[in-house]
DNA sequence: CTTATTTGCACAATCGATGGTGCAAAGACT
DNA sequence: AGTCTTTGCACCATCGATTGTGCAAATAAG
């Protein structure tokens, strides 16, 4: 058989081949062929077929017909974060798990870029939209709604539709707390010891800011206003932001509460330009998660978020019709310092380890 | 205008509305329409009711049409980790900016899963293919090859196809040289003292071990074979060579080349359970860079790759036709420890930093 | 041996866009 | 006025699959 024809087969070639009609090579090998009828030895010849021809569906024929592609869609706000790609990472597991195909797109926090990737999104007719993280939910559910689409929102809440998001208010309080309690009895923080940093005017830096003012106030018993700097969610920012304290109070508060690992990112940035030394007394808690930041050379805790769960309960709801808005909260996990936690990618198996001649690899002399 | 009806307008909509045919519509909603000397306003005229009734092309029966589809691909090993979240990043900005849509999804280093999601993104009529990290690089080819798919490798080298990979072998001259000199004259490292760890037996891991033991061999005089570990590319892995290594040794090697930030993670799980004293004189050189890592409590020596350059490379060698398979390298860069440089989401502009207050959201708070 | 069922499949319309071709009307030219 | 061009667009096949419908042949029922 020379079958390697530089251009796919189609149903139509299959059905030249076996004698049958288009439609009877169509149903066998999409699995309807039982509704209609076929005849068993009629599917096993045909699908034998169409492995010796290596055939597979054209993927944009079929979703023209039936108004499906069998994408997923995630949309994010950045890819290049451990949280963000951690959230890639376990939904594309979920989405192929379930045969279908993730498509994975960033959106850059830009509320115009989150509309127009949505609509791209559309154009390619995806079965679903993850929307995880948008500055403006409530845009990209208009184009959703629009199209019929059914979306739900990630990490950060809409009003239009359900939510999965992180209960931040607790993750801020916990976060906030554990600083706090951080510092010996004998040098406790003061007040204006303890600042936040990052984050912008969006639901999760609200609460989490909600989160340790009512904290604050309870432990330290104020929290002047101008400990709370929301410099948004870029490194160099941040950065400036930090170089601005340190020019005024000639030295970094004792205790930093950070909205984010990329305004952590902003933290080091500050703190290459300067001596270690500095740094001696600093007590950092970041809201998110990255196993290397949690073994700095100064405390960090930090707070992870749940993923597996909010994927999880997200794919619930999105497949309930019309239920009514609602926010779901999942519970964030506070990380101490020094812990390397596992993730998704410790579900995969790692394979191939010697491949031939370097057989005595260490992996196979565990003691 | 109640043009909000629930299905999506096609260009015989806008062909009825307009009381031009489809093709005309067609033509002058994909630019061709001076080709076909369709009237200036005409066209006008065929735009503004597109604009009012919210039309956008189906990308299926476009790409079914004209089988392309506007999919540009990109497989990964994995979303979860700084150097392939960062290479999506870059490759992301690099599709959109073509006004192209792309796919990135990941085959978890397995020969059999690269296949088969090459042969399902080819079932979606990509435009082309970039293959990174492939375990199988060639595997993945003859599927391309097959479906006459343009396709190209980055970051580890296949035979049949062009390849823009690390000078692995540099790098690891780099990092290895970097390492031995990191430490004092007085108190210099022995051929013992130095190991490599990580890796398996793909192209990158050989050149950079080839790197290592060059280097080693040329400062240190010797390079006992045990001192080359390639513990696959699993943290836990890599947590239980150390373990292992520990536990015979009743310490670590006083330097470290980390093969991989994964690895890397394998060697912070150690260190959670162990002392942080047993460390305080030791080295570590990793191939990969991670700001955080950078910034660890012992000198951190990283390569950073040039993930911009090897991108740029890729699109510039994938769109000549039918070079012959050539290798291109790609420089890397040392980057010493407490360095924190920047990405690529330094390039996006962060936005409504105050912004009022975003309509106060979160419809309703549940537990 | 008829009539009713069931089995097994073929036919043809359809999804929405593209692009080759044809043809009438308008304008240019002699 | 008659012929030749150019302009402006409509018609229709096509991409590859899905799906409702129809209809022979095979089998069962009477």
């Amino acid at each position: 058989m020379a079958n390697s024809s530089r251009k796919k087969a189609t149903i139509y070639d299959l059905s030249v081949l076996s004698g049958s009609s288009p439609s009877t090579v169509s149903a066998v090998l999409n699995g309807t062929w039982r509704k209609r009828r076929i005849k068993e030895s009629t599917a096993e010849f045909i699908r034998n077929l169409a492995e010796t021809h290596q055939y597979t569906a054209n993927r944009q024929a079929r979703g023209l017909r039936s108004s499906r592609s069998g994408l997923v869609g995630l949309l994010l706000p950045v890819h290049d974060n451990r949280y963000f790609s951690s959230l890639a990472q376990t939904f594309e597991a979920r989405v192929r798990s379930k045969g279908q195909c993730p498509i994975v797109v960033s959106a850059s926090r830009d509320p115009e870029e989150e509309r127009k990737t949505a609509e791209t999104l559309i154009s390619y007719s995806i079965d679903e939209l993850f929307i995880c993280g948008a500055t403006d939910p409530d845009g990209v559910h208009e184009v959703c709604e629009a199209a019929g689409l059914k979306h739900i929102n990630i990490d950060l809440p809409g009003t239009k539709v359900s939510s999965v998001i992180s209960d931040n208010y607790e993750g801020g309080r916990l976060l906030t707390e554990a600083i706090i309690r951080h510092f010996p009895a004998d040098r406790p923080l003061q007040p204006d010891d303890l600042y936040l940093f990052g984050g912008r005017n969006d639901h999760a830096s609200r609460e989490r800011i909600r989160g340790f003012r009512a904290v604050k106030t309870e432990l330290l018993r104020s929290d002047p206003d101008e400990c709370i700097q929301p410099t948004g969610y870029a490194a160099d920012n941040a950065q400036k932001a930090f170089e601005a304290f340190y020019m005024r109070h000639g030295k970094l508060p004792r205790g930093l509460f950070v909205n984010s690992s990329i305004n952590f990112e902003g933290l080091l940035r500050f703190m290459a330009g300067h001596p270690h030394e500095n740094f001696a007394d600093l007590v950092v808690g970041c809201y998110d998660y990255d196993p290397f930041a949690s073994f700095l050379p100064f405390p960090v805790i930090m707070i992870r978020q749940n993923i597996e769960e909010m994927i999880a309960k997200a794919f619930e709801v999105i497949e309930e019709l019309r239920p009514p808005p609602k926010v779901h909260l999942v519970q964030p996990e506070l990380v101490p310092p020094r812990t390397a936690l596992t993730g998704p990618l410790d579900a995969l198996k790692d394979i191939d380890l010697s491949g031939g001649q370097d057989s005595d690899s260490a992996a196979s002399r565990s003691a």
